[in-house]
Parts: C-alpha cells; structure tokens; sequence
RNA sequence: GCCGACGUAGCUCAGCUGGUAGAGCACAUCACUCGUAAUGAUGGGGUCCCCGGUUCGAGUCCGGGCGUCGGCUCCA
C-alpha cells in the first residue's frame, strides 16, 4: 500500500503497517522521536494500521506547541498518575483522566480521603516511574473481556464505561497499570520531560451530582522544562491582569462579606459603570428601544405565572412579614414586570415590534460555591429588553440584535463566540415550531455573516437562544450576552394584540441582554484591557501635574480649560515629588498626563501619553487628540 | 450545595514544637518645592474572620459557622 507524506512524496509499505512503520522507514531518529501520527487530519495512535492512500504527517518531540502533540503527552501523563495514586494508595478506584486545555485530570475514588499535602509524594512518585522507564502497549480486547477483567479488579467505574462504550474496546499498559482508554498515547514515556501536579478538586462521576463526588487531582506536563515555566509565568502574568486584584487596586470596586455577591462600586468605577449605562441608552435611543422601570419586587403570583415560583424559587430573594409566608419575592429578572407592562393596554399589531428596554438590578440567591469576583455575583444588572413581535418579525428582530451586539463588542475590540442553542429534551411546543423559530435564528446568524456554533439541545424549554461566550484572564468561559426567543411566557401572561384579521394574536418575545451582566462586562472589560482603559472609558482621563509649588495656580487653570472640553482631569498637587507623582500616575494607568512648570505654555505642553512616552504639542493638538479617541456614539 | 486549601494592620505578607503580635507599602505630622516611574525623618494604627472547647495560658491545637480561593454541579 501507498501513503502520502506531506511533502506529497508517496511511500510504499507493506499492508497493515503502522505509522510507527512508516517511521521506521523514513529513518529511525525519528521513529524513535515519533509521538503521535496526524492520517487525513486527524490524531491517531502510532501502533495502529494505517489504511491504504492515507495522508500521513508523523509530530514529534519537536512538535511541543502541536495541541495534539501537547494532549497525547498529557494523557499518557494522567495514566502515569493512576498508576502512582494506585501503588500509593491501595483500594482507590479509578475513573477518568482525560487531557484539557491547560493539562490532564484524571478522577479517583479513594478509599480514604486524601488532602492537597498528599499530592507530592504522587508526584515524586510519577517522577520515579518516568526515571524508571514506561513503555505503553495497546491491546484490543472483546467487551466482555474487558468487563470480566475490570469487574475481577473491582474496578467498578471502568465496568461502566465498558457497558457504554462504542466500537472496539483497546486497552493501554505501561508499568504495572491497565487502563480502558481509546488512546492514543506515546510509545514511552522519555517525552515527558515536565510534570507537575497543580491540585485537587471534588468532581462528580459523570458530571452528575446525583452521583457520587469523586477525588479529582489536576496536573500539567509539557515536553521541556521551558515550556513549563513559560506556562506557570503566563499564569503569574494572568493573575495581575485578574480584575479581582485589578479592581481594588485601581480603586474601582471591591467585595465585602458584608453583602457577599454585592459590589461596592466607588467613584471611579462608577464611571465605567455609566459610560457603559450611556452608550446603552444613546444607542438604544437609535434602535428603536423605548425605556421603561418595573417594580423589584412582586406578589408570588405573579412568579407563579411566569413559572419562576416552582422552578427557581430556591434561587430567589423572597419577601415575608414576621412570622409569614413568603407572599413576595425580589426580581431575579425583568420578563414579568415586561409582560405586566405589555399586557396593561390593548395593543395592536401596527405598535410591534414594542422594544421595552431596562437596565434593573436583579437579585439571584446564586449558590455559594458559585461566586466569583465580579464574574458571578448576587447583585446583577442586565443590559435587558424585551421584544414584543409578530411571527414574521423574528428573524427582522434577531437580526438587528446581532448588529447591535457587533457594534458593542467591537467597540471594545473584544470577540465573543456565538453560540445557537437548539430545542432540548424537555421542550415545549411542536417540532414543525422549532423547526422555524431555529430556522429563524440560524438565518439571521448567517445573514449578519456571524461564524457560530450549535448548542444542541442546549435550548431553553421555551425556545432557542443565541449565547455569546468569552474566557477571563485564566481561560475559564463566560456567558456575556443572550439572545432568546420565547413563545410561551407571553400566553403564560395571557399577552394579545389585535391582528390585522381583527382578531386576537399571541405575540413572540425576545428576551435580550447584549453585554449580559454589568457586573461580569464589566469584570471582563478590565482583564480585557488589563486597567488600561481607552481614553473614553479611563475614570481619569488626563492629569496636571505642576512641577513646584508656585505652578500648581496655573495648572489648576489647564485642567479647567481640558474639563471645559468635556474631559475628565485631575490635578495632582500633592507635597510630593514630580517623579513619584509620575510614578502614581502611571500606576493609575491614566491615559495622558501633562506636567506644568515654567518651560510650559498652551503652546507647548510637556505630554506623557501613557505606553508612548513624551510629547511636546499645544493645547489644541492634545484637545483634538482626545477628541479623535471617543468614539463617535459618545460624543456629545 | 459538594471536594480541597486559605482567613494576622487599609494592601501584600512574616510569625518555629502554645507563653501578652511584626515588616514593607499605604496613612498622619514635620522638613524639602522638586523637570518625567518611589526625598528623608518621626508617628498612629490589630476583636489575629466569628462562636464554642482543650489548656495555668490559644493567632498557633480541636469542633461548628461565615467568607475567600481552586475545582465540580447549577446559572431563568
């Protein structure tokens, strides 16, 4: 048989041959190098038979930023840590132990439970079996075999797995440890010149907390020592840039236990906060959104109707008189007081599409476990509007969503991905109806010339959705805004309009929140831009700073004429010297600072740009440099 | 909610096998009035997260709670 290599030389081997052979034939460096064979584009191990005309690319120990070069040795690693935890601890049970993104896991059920300390003599362990020498051989096996092997080791997780298990079942060796894996995995264990244990986590077997919560311990491992601590030094650079750290440090938020969930917003951060409250009102303005305020709190009954009462009311701040039952509770969202809204007048079809937008604090009782900085909070404010709209308006509507969140994110140079979520299990409505409002949203993805990915059955039960998705600092994913389509909470509320046929319609509604969460964009913002604010988000814009005591009259004038122009300017007249006042300034991270003394006049400033360095310009030349740097929807 | 770790000054952290708590930064006062990333001196500042227990004695050991961090689950 023939194999095409990739600089589309062919190969002639005999029938059967592995990539390993292949190797072998083109030299042995690198069969001996070899960790991973790449047929028709797709990972495979070395030991398996190649099929006739495939093309062949061999990743070697060189290839160690190759992410499925990276994944192999990761995996072979999370066997070699099974094999560790169960010569350390006798009686443990293993389940998993998958590579990821950032390293490899792998799930166990120890007979006692074990703490973080444990973790380095499993790793001095690890270090002894690769010392040692580890060689993998693959093995394939009947299912029954392999159960009848598992279920004598009591391996009760791997029996499992057996049972669901599609196609042939292979088995993985190396040193005195037989796992049930797909593979693949390298030859050896010589590629593994970096590991390290990185901690400890309770997970649930499958994912499921009905289940039991197994010991999860994570590690990482990459094929140079390098390469190692470039990933630990990213993280350390991550960490600054985490806007938990970020945001106290530039004194614009912090928590408190006080009101765990509940950011403190301070002056500064307030101005975040409302320039991102403006542009949503201004833009909102041109989209044809009009601006309404509902109560926070409501009368169970009207949570009953919306269905929130049975479904979500563990989650919910509920409002009781002394000695009462809850007859209340505190929005968790704003679709009801919307619904209220809508459903107060008659309305007709000639007043859709109706966009009711507001920015409302809302209150979820979110899990303990759950908080985290500004990313997952209790106290959330949504960017959020309803659309009411006819059948035919849908995708109309969901379009000029898309554009509006374009434009938003783009503002912000920021990517989020898209995500379509499609009907789930628990649906309600027909198939012939989801098949349109799907439809609907995935036409308007297409047309917006949007790249997305589906969610199946990722759907909420009353209809599809479109997600957006970004990572923080450390890679962990976010949903920012939503997008969704509902065609059951508007005759939950019993919502009609008049018709063009004179008689009474139901409408659709979409329920939008573009940035998602206040709190959490604005979380992302500041990790996004790591403090450094553009100039028409930074909370100080430029600061003065006069050089001796006998100019600080003179700058005080400067930072008046800058602020006439609509600019947000300090004066930094502290008893301190120039150089720790610029010091300061640039800790700040505020975007141009002018220092004032005798050389200077509005013909000629000393200008600090921040990340640029001096400057000598006038007065005006800065002024229309600022201006050039707010975006047009800001300007006023 | 679950698994693991942590909680000491406003912040970052030290504090050994239990014996009346410390540094740097920040803050205040004084001197210096300064030309592009930290002037110097002096001083104030603590419910060692909370509650209980062991002990002659607890920041330190034990139990419970709360919060935070890393994950899991959840996220209208």
């Amino acid at each position: 048989m023939r194999i095409l290599l990739p600089d589309d030389t062919e190969l002639e081997l005999p029938e059967g041959a592995s990539a390993l052979d292949a190797a072998r034939a083109i030299g042995p460096r690198l069969a001996e190098q070899a960790v991973l064979a790449r047929v028709d584009g797709e990972p495979r191990d070395l030991r398996l038979p190649l099929p006739d005309g495939a093309r062949l690319q061999l990743l070697t120990t060189r290839d160690r930023e190759d992410p499925d070069a990276l994944a192999v040795l990761r995996h072979s690693s999370a066997h070699l840590l099974a094999e560790a935890v169960r010569r350390l601890h006798p009686g443990v049970k293993v389940a998993i132990g998958p590579p990821i993104d950032s390293g490899f896991y792998y799930d166990f059920e120890f007979p006692e439970p074990i703490h973080e300390s444990d973790l380095e003599a499993i790793e001095a362990e690890i270090r002894r079996e690769i010392a040692e020498g580890r060689r993998w051989e693959r093995q394939e096996i009947t299912a029954d075999e392999a159960r009848s092997r598992f279920a004598h080791e009591g391996e009760t997780y791997k029996v499992e797995l057996v049972d669901t298990a599609e196609g042939e079942i292979s088995l993985y060796t190396q040193g005195d440890f037989t796992d049930l894996c797909r593979g693949p995995h390298l030859q050896d264990a010589t590629p593994i010149q970096a590991i390290t244990l990185t901690g400890l986590a309770g997970a649930y077997w499958r994912g499921d907390e009905r289940n039991t919560q197994l010991t999860r311990i994570y590690g990482t491992a990459f094929f140079t020592q390098e390469d190692l601590d470039a990933h630990l030094a990213r993280l350390e650079d991550a960490r600054a840039r985490d806007h938990r750290r970020l945001g106290p440090q530039l004194d614009l938020v912090h928590l408190s236990d006080a009101s765990p969930g509940s950011p403190f917003w301070h002056p500064k951060g307030m101005v975040l906060w409302n320039t991102l409250e403006d542009l949503r009102r201004v833009e909102n303005g041109r989209r044809g959104y009009l601006e309404v305020k509902t109560p926070l709190i409501y009368d169970r009954t009207v949570w009953e109707t919306s269905g929130h009462w049975e479904k979500f009311r563990e989650n919910m701040y509920l409002v009781a008189g002394e000695g009462e039952e809850p007859h209340a509770g505190l929005k968790p969202m704003n679709c009801p007081g919307h619904m209220l809204l809508f459903g107060s007048q008659l309305r007709s079809y000639r007043d859709l599409p109706l966009r009711y937008a507001e920015s409302s604090t809302l209150h979820r009782n979110e899990l303990a476990g759950t908080l985290h900085g500004l990313l997952r909070v209790r106290h959330v404010t949504q960017d959020d509007a309803h659309i009411f709209c006819t059948r035919q308006q849908i995708e109309d509507e969901i379009f000029g969503c898309l554009d509006y969140v374009a434009f938003l994110y783009d503002l912000f140079g920021m990517s989020a991905r898209f995500e379509l979520s499609t009907r789930p299990d628990d649906k309600l409505g027909t198939d012939e109806e989801w098949d349109f409002t799907e439809g609907a949203l995935r036409s308007a993805l297409e047309r917006r010339g949007l790249d997305y990915f589906e969610g199946v059955g990722e759907g909420a039960f009353y209809g599809p959705k479109i997600d957006l998705h970004m990572t923080d600092v450390l890679g962990r994913a976010w949903q920012m805004g939503t997008i969704q389509l509902d065609a059951q909470m508007p005759a939950r509320f019993g919502l009609t309009y008049m018709g063009a046929d004179n008689a009474e319609h139901v409408p659709y509604v979409i329920h939008r929140a573009l940035l998602g969460s206040l709190e959490r964009f604005l979380g992302i913002l500041i990790e996004h831009y790591a403090g450094a604010f553009p100039l028409w988000l930074a909370p100080v814009q430029l600061t003065v700073l006069p050089v001796g005591e006998g100019h600080r009259e003179a700058a005080r004038a400067l930072a008046e004429r800058v602020r006439a122009a609509g600019y947000r300017v300090e004066v930094d007249e502290r008893d301190e010297t120039l150089g720790r006042r610029i010091r300061d300034t640039e800790l700040a991270k505020v975007p141009y600072a002018v220092v004032w003394g005798d050389r200077e006049s509005d013909e000629s400033l000393a200008v600090r740009v921040r990340g640029e360095g001096q400057a000598t310009m006038s007065l005006d030349d800065l002024l229309s440099r600022l201006r050039d740097e707010t975006p047009a929807v800001l300007a006023s």
